[in-house]
DNA sequence: ATTGACCTTCCCCATACTGGAGGGTTTAAT
DNA sequence: ATTAAACCCTCCAGTATGGGGAAGGTCAAT
């Protein structure tokens, strides 16, 4: 049997699971050696995933695309894992991260702006005068 | 004469040089090891910074607000001082700069929709069903 | 038996600093 | 003159999230 035949298979050996949760094979390792998803394992050492460990990893892969910390797909997988959690834990998690988010919007917004000031007033050409990098000596110059 | 009494003079210690550039001691410091600002340094070991020091000092933190990371930085000053230089390089290092931030808004705004969305439907109560950790779970469920 | 594709652990690398330990120097006050 | 505070120095380790690669064990197919 090959490898990229075992979609079947309830156990699974790391690069499997890994294509299955679609994360590189050195996160899925990395994500064992931080405590978040540890397999059993084999008796020649290997990792042995289950479907259950390949749903908490695209269950991570999700919450890391949505911009989460490790730390907080930590709280979220803990939640998930309880089911006498209350929802209101998961939403505060949930918008303490939108509001980081929202701010780093507005700080690239910020920057952005700046930015394309200084780009618009410069030529681009061979002189070297050039707006970007005074503005970048003395942001108060007219 | 107090430390925060010399404001006139032209060499300093590594304190004064960092307030006026608005930087930590410690990140002035780190532009020394990495050779962006190599001061003299006195008889007794101690950096000792000019008013030009200072300057470009300032021209770091202003490059650094604005996004643009060392390496770039690390150009941005030799064009600076270059007075030989073509504006168009500078623009060319500001214009791919102002490409990577718009493709981070980018990110960052399709984050907080899905994000915005998850929480929107979450009432948030002592209640254990959470459309957000379901949306996390399997994104392509109603 | 051998080859190639797996798997393992371990260590270094990246960004741009930050904190702290351990120790020398200068300044101000006594 | 002494002492204490406030400087300064270098070096090491850590942050977050993995990526790259070496050295070596295992497995499947030829």
């Amino acid at each position: 049997m090959r490898q990229t035949d075992k979609w079947k298979q309830t156990h699974m050996n790391i690069q499997i699971a890994a294509t299955r949760a679609d994360l590189p094979v050195k996160t899925v390792r990395y994500y064992d050696d931080i405590g978040l998803v540890c397999p059993d394992r084999l008796g020649n050492g290997y990792r042995d995933y289950s479907a259950r460990d390949v749903n908490i990893l695209q269950f991570l892969g999700r919450s890391r695309s949505l911009g989460f910390s490790i730390e907080d797909c930590r709280q979220l997988l803990s939640l998930y894992e309880d089911h006498n959690r209350a929802s209101s834990d998961v939403k505060a998690i949930a918008e303490r991260h939108m509001i980081e988010i929202d701010k780093k919007i507005k700080e690239l917004k910020a920057m952005r702006e700046t930015l394309g000031n200084l780009v618009t007033n410069c030529h681009g050409d061979d002189r070297p005068d050039c707006p970007i990098l005074d503005g970048l000596a003395n942001p108060d110059q007219e």
